[in-house]
RNA sequence: UGACCGAGUGGCGCGAUCGCGUGGCAUGUUGCCGAAAGGUAUUGCCAUGAGGAAAGUCCGGGCUUCACAGGGCGGGAUAACGGAUAACGUCCGCCGGAGGCGACUCCCGGGAAAGUGCAACAGAGAUAUACCGCCUGCCUUUGGCAGGUAAGGGUGGAAAGGCGAGGUAAGAGCUCACCGAUCCCUAUGGUAACACAGGGAUCCUGUAAACCCUAUCCGAAGCAACACCGUAUGCGGAAUCGGCUUUGCCGAGUGCCUGCCCGGCAUUCUUCCGCGGGUGGCAGAGGUUUUUACUUCGAGGGCUGCGGUAACGUAGCUCACAGACAGAUGAUCGCGGUUUCGCUUAUGCGAUCCACAGAACCCGGCUUACAAGCUCGGUCAAAAA
RNA sequence: CUACCCGUGGCACAGCUGGAUAGCGCGUGAGACUCCGACUCUCAAGGUCGCAGGUUCGAAUCCUGUCGGGUAGG
């Protein structure tokens, strides 16, 4: 199951804007419903529905090394809560970490993870 | 043993499971996005996948385009000397100066005698001067006026090089000896800067990291360069000329060469330019080949030999090494290593720490950040022998 | 990638070109005024001028390097 990166800026704003929010100490995290969710149903062979997740970290978490591990710790953590409890599909996902994410472990992400998407009813 | 100086190395390792980027082979769908060019998707296997600084973007080059014609002005950079290099503002050696007991370190190190500018306050006076003082003359003699003087006082960062003798009314490089500084000549050493010795001339404040002068070098822009493909529907901008002796010439306009001028090139028509898409550039370059593959070259890496004080050069062998575009290396577990701490006679056990930091066209340097650990060379001091 | 700007008391700024006093406003503290506050007035404290080196008699200012922050263009 790979996941598909949101590429653009507007989708964020939207995101941030109309969706659905949960904050935890680490992170903050935003759901919207994917409208484009049919089209890439079809792209896929499989016919399934996808979600799409975005990753803004700000300059404010650290330098480029911190950023983007921050950033694989943020995917890891999905894939493998994805992977346990399973999320509902058809969505656009996007976590915007807080200074506090540099100094986190992948088993207090995955922790924060499941409580935010439980919080917003995305697990089945 | 302690303190210190210089140079270098190092950048945790191995295994298992899950996961990611790129390339290849197979599998698989004739699907999805798009106007088109084109892009993209499933699963399995194999290969491969961040650094010494990848960083800052401070210099130099390759590469690409501009018409890779020219001249002038302007602008920028460098600054003893010799060498290395593709090139450099880099590196090596060396000279001079400064610092240190020493190993050694530091220095934007040309010209102030081409010209201009600036030097607060203090001081009489800051590039030219007479406040006190000294001397001479005159007068109406507690003193005043005129002239001479740069020795002494005081101010200042700096006051006409220092000191002695001669000289003088008093003085003064005014003259002379010695010393000091700068420049020139000769001899010796050195490729040279320069050193040392002798002779001559001059002695004139500092500042060029003020303008400037001298010598040398530099065309501009940058992979968002640029090339090719596509250009449906569009958006923005420029022009739609004039005269004559009319297959043309001249003027004018526009665009470009260049920041400006000269000079030049293109164009003047239903056409040109810019923007919006994709692929390549992009993983060193070239050649042969349908591909695989082979081979050559180089400013690539490693090892060895030779030359050179060194930077470096050269010969041989060997290796082939990331390439994205919301941006790929991570997570968990086990074993081991390193630092520190506690317990322990030792062994051992437990805890803890493992930095700085992420390629974006590619190289050579500089600068900055950095946890331990390790290696080599040298200096000084103390003690012992 | 290229071009450029700014770091000065707690805060926002001036002074830099053209070198010689570090200054203004708000804030802070004390005092005056008032029955008490506010306003106003007076006084005071508070500065390695981002850092390091250099030029100079003298550097916030000039030069070089460096650290941090920011802007514009494609």
């Amino acid at each position: 199951m790979k996941l598909y990166p949101i590429t653009e800026n507007h989708l964020y704003i939207k995101t941030f804007t109309k969706g659905k929010r949960a904050g935890t100490r680490l992170f903050s995290l935003c759901v919207l419903k994917d409208y484009k969710a049919e089209r890439l149903r079809r792209a896929n062979p499989q016919k399934e529905f996808l979600n799409r997740v975005g990753l803004s970290v700000g300059k404010k978490v650290g330098n480029a090394v911190t950023r983007n591990r921050v950033k694989r710790i943020l995917r890891e953590g999905y894939r493998q809560v994805d992977k346990e409890y399973g999320v509902r599909r058809g969505y656009l996902i996007v976590i915007a970490p807080r200074e506090a994410c540099a100094t986190a472990t992948s088993e207090d992400v995955k922790r924060d993870l499941r409580y935010a998407l439980g919080k917003l009813g995305m697990l089945k």
